[in-house]
RNA sequence: GUGAGCGUGGCCAAGUUGGUUAAGGCGCCAGGUUGUGGCCCUGGAGAUCGAGGGUUCAAAUCCCUUCGCUCACCCCA
């Protein structure tokens, strides 16, 4: 039957669906202008070590996730599977440190990540990202939690908490990390397989995990916020007490730790209060030593990535009532032959540098066919065009709403057209 | 990558102890007298039952393979 169809864990976004992406993409731009972020595009695919260096050749995203190839000269290239490092790329690349710091940027842009599809987790699919580089105190941790707060809070959002943790500078975690390891190391014999390899590859992750042996054990694990350096702790209260006092609603989750390695103190995530798996919408941290990590000087950097598909999922449970944005104005009819069809075309064409919507109905159906067609598109005025109405050089004007009609000239015709549509300009 | 469920015309779907032309609804198209939509009536197009192979006299219904979707893991936005 389906001879060609879209690759696994890809979708086309349909017409009727376009509406949710458009609203989201507006609302998203108005907010990054109120917060004063420029948009940065950046290239579909990079040079593979830009993700191995900055993700971290040793997570998930790059080990098993990433769409690589080589191309024709031998360069191995990546499709990005995620927003920041091609940033920080760019970032350096334009030499955007000399300018005045910080700087403010947002994207919007697909990512592909190589994973088994369910529903909210694709794997051409699209983020919304901020990125603030070059200010590592903690009110720059306020704003971008604060845009984050905000965009939820305007999509009506309400199930979806702020959980916050802070993993400390590279030393802070570091002991932290040791600690986890000898923690759960005692109970080595007992984990699972997944667990046990997480605790020698990225020891932090088992805090993620699901496992209920596992999760008894948390209560008395290391907690992370107790190995904050001294300067970690100050910045991890003053952004606290920014949040206190703006009413910020937040969750300590001394378990929130990210995938990617880059990651150091504040991290943030909104998580349904009863979470489902792929639910994380949005989620972001500090990340202070990646742009270093690239080659670059040392540029702190904060930031966060929005799943627009998993946006549009939440908002079509809201029963969201859009405008229609395609609605035409009228519908030009036809009863006769070429004579008629060829007024009908001029007419169009004469409304349409009016700026009305005009569009002719299927001039090769029957008058009630394409009467049809213009009540299918819900066009709310119609012109019918017959051999008496070419005789007389006039026009029949139905109002499809109040099921009415008139015989007038042109001039009346576009007059009234014109005024009726001005508001659809 | 692991485990489970599902896959019938554009959409929603009946039908599975295997057996004549694979229901129905929505949508679409055309008519219901000569130049007009929406309601109603009538008719029509459209499915090799996801694909490939096998078992059988006979399969949408059984078996295998494969593709896709969904769910739980893994992971993550």
């Amino acid at each position: 039957m389906l001879v060609m169809q879209s690759p696994r864990g890809t979708v086309d976004i349909l017409p009727n669906e376009q509406i949710y992406w458009r609203y989201i993409e507006n609302v998203v731009r108005q907010f990054a202008s109120q917060y004063s972020y420029d948009q940065i595009s950046t290239p579909t695919f990079e040079s593979t070590e830009l993700f191995s260096r900055s993700v971290g050749q040793f997570t998930d995203i790059v080990k098993k996730e990433t769409y690589s190839f080589d191309d024709r000269g031998g360069h191995s290239l990546t499709l990005r599977p995620e927003g920041t490092a091609s940033v920080c790329r760019s970032y350096l690349q334009h030499g955007m440190h000399n300018q005045p710091q910080p700087v403010r940027l947002f994207y919007i842009m697909p990512m592909y990540r190589y994973e088994r599809p369910q529903l909210g987790r694709y794997r051409q699919f699209h983020q919304f990202g901020i990125e603030l580089l070059g200010d590592d105190t903690a009110t720059v941790d306020f704003e971008v939690i604060e845009f984050a707060t905000k965009i939820i809070a305007f999509f009506g959002l309400k199930q979806f908490k702020l959980n916050i943790n802070s993993l400390g500078d590279k030393e802070s975690r570091n002991l932290y990390r040791e600690a986890i390891l000898n923690y759960f190391s005692v109970y080595s014999n007992n984990l699972s397989e997944d667990d046990s390899r997480r605790l020698e590859e990225n020891p932090l992750r088992i805090l993620d995990s699901k496992d209920k042996y596992v999760k008894s054990l948390f209560a008395k694990a290391p907690n992370s916020l107790d190995y904050l350096s001294k300067a970690s702790k100050d910045r991890w209260e003053k952004l606290l007490m920014y949040l206190r006092d703006s009413n910020i609603e937040y969750y300590v989750n001394t378990q929130l730790v990210r995938g990617l390695d880059y990651y150091t103190h504040t991290v943030f995530e909104f998580m349904p209060i009863d979470g489902g798996s792929q639910s994380t919408i949005l989620a972001g941290g500090r990340y202070d030593g990646l742009v270093q990590e690239l080659g670059g000087p040392s540029v702190p950097g904060i930031g966060f990535a929005m799943g627009i598909e998993r946006i549009v999922e939440e908002l079509k449970k809201q029963d969201m009532q859009f405008e229609k944005s395609n609605q035409v104005d009228v519908v030009i009819c036809c009863i006769g032959g070429e004579k008629e069809i060829r007024k009908a075309v001029n007419t169009a064409y004469k409304l349409r540098n009016m700026d009305i919507k005009v569009i002719l109905a299927p001039m090769s159906k029957s008058i009630k066919g394409q009467m049809r067609y213009a009540g299918n598109l819900s066009s709310p005025y119609v012109v019918i065009l017959g051999s008496e109405e070419i005789k007389k050089d006039t026009y029949i004007l139905k109002d499809m709403i109040k099921n009415e009609q008139k015989e007038i000239k042109f001039e009346i015709l576009a007059n009234f057209l014109a005024k009726e549509c001005i508001d659809n300009l």
